[in-house]
DNA sequence: TATCCGTGGCG
DNA sequence: TCGCCAAGGAT
């Protein structure tokens, strides 16, 4: 039996009900394959649901504010995402609400490359595109016991040539669907399952017993520190600041608390030396260690401190200029980073 | 093109 | 504790 036969029949027998499964139609798979990106189905299931009922149709989607979308999409993580999802919208509503049905247009679409262009036009549109994922790197890299790493620029371009080989033409969606489920569930990075495995006899990795060793993968990540110290400003009125992330950096377009970014952990500090114009007595440190939080790319270690003014923001017209005047219930409507969010549960509604 | 963009689970 | 990985894309 060929490879992408013993795939679809391994399919049919262990594929997970998902819900993006049920459909055809192109904003909804277009919608859950942008969730899915460098995301685990798990986590993706409870955001897909919500944002279907919220904007069920791509207008509904591209009338709402990038403010909510991202409040939406909070938690998600690569809020570029949400961003990029919301302008496609806008995109694809203003040409009637009509996806591109090709691959080729579809790519041009913002947050659509050659993985998501591909699995939207063989789901939604049936066209022979193969995708190339995470997981059919995974099961092509040992299937065929290629050890050419696969984030070089060589092994993409052999990679590309292999999966559109093997691809099936006249099933493009199943083929897809069956290698990237059989990744994710069969060929796993840790402890596949070749003792049950449907490609055994054919798997190179497998016959040369090379399965641990592949894929190979560079790995060249530098993690830089930085260090943050937000500031939660509370007035007479029990009002608090927050600003909008605004440059091209982590978090973009999300909301903070008063932000001062230090070259090292700080033990005390001044208004001043936050460049806040304030009474410079009482302001508190409220987190005795750092908290350690880490993306891919940078490890932040974050304090949060407060400061109580006995006046209103008022008296302060400059501060008003630069920051939005909320109520503590208010921080909630705000999409903010996970750091923060669960620093306001804990500081706001928990104790 | 190498680097950057989140978050959480797992061994 | 820490590195790896998860339905990648933009620049």
């Amino acid at each position: 039996m060929n490879f992408s036969k013993a795939l679809i029949n391994w399919y049919h027998t262990h594929h997970r009900d998902l819900p993006w499964r049920h459909t055809t139609a192109a904003y909804n798979i277009w919608l859950s394959e942008i969730m899915l990106q460098q995301t685990q189905v798990i986590k993706v299931l409870d955001y897909y649901r919500n944002f279907l009922e919220k904007y069920p149709t791509v207008h509904d989607l591209s009338r709402a504010s990038e403010d909510e979308v991202l409040k939406m999409w909070q938690g998600l993580g690569y809020y570029s995402r949400a961003r990029n999802l919301h302008k496609t919208a806008q995109t694809v509503s203003e040409n009637n609400g009509e996806f591109p049905d090709t691959y080729k247009e579809l790519k041009k679409l913002k947050g659509i490359g050659d993985y998501t262009a591909a699995a939207i036009s063989s789901f939604a549109f049936g066209e022979a595109q193969a995708v190339l994922d995470g997981n059919v790197y995974r099961v092509l890299a040992r299937y065929l016991g290629i050890d050419l790493p696969i984030n070089s620029t060589e092994g993409v371009k052999l990679f590309k040539e292999k999966a559109k080989q093997l691809l099936d033409k006249d099933r493009p969606a199943d083929h897809n669907q069956a290698i990237m489920e059989f990744g994710a569930l069969h060929c796993k990075p840790k402890k596949p399952k070749c003792d049950s495995c449907p490609l055994q006899i054919d798997c190179v990795a497998y016959q040369q017993n090379k399965v641990n060793e592949l894929p190979v993968k560079l790995k060249k990540v530098k993690v830089r520190k930085r260090y943050l110290n937000y500031v939660i400003l509370q007035d007479q009125k029990e009002h608090f600041l927050l600003q909008k992330r605004t440059e091209k950096d982590i978090w973009q377009n999300m909301f903070e608390f008063p932000l001062y970014e230090s070259q090292n952990n700080l033990n005390q500090a001044t208004t001043q030396s936050f460049n806040l114009t304030l009474p410079t007595e009482n302001l508190i440190r409220l987190t005795d260690q750092p908290i350690k939080h880490q993306l891919t790319h940078q490890s932040l270690f974050v304090h949060f401190w407060k400061l109580d003014l006995s006046e209103s923001f008022k008296t302060y017209p400059n501060l008003l200029e630069d920051y939005e005047v909320v109520t503590k219930e208010e921080l909630l409507d705000y999409a903010v980073p996970v750091l923060i969010a669960n620093y306001i549960q804990k500081h706001f509604f928990k104790g």
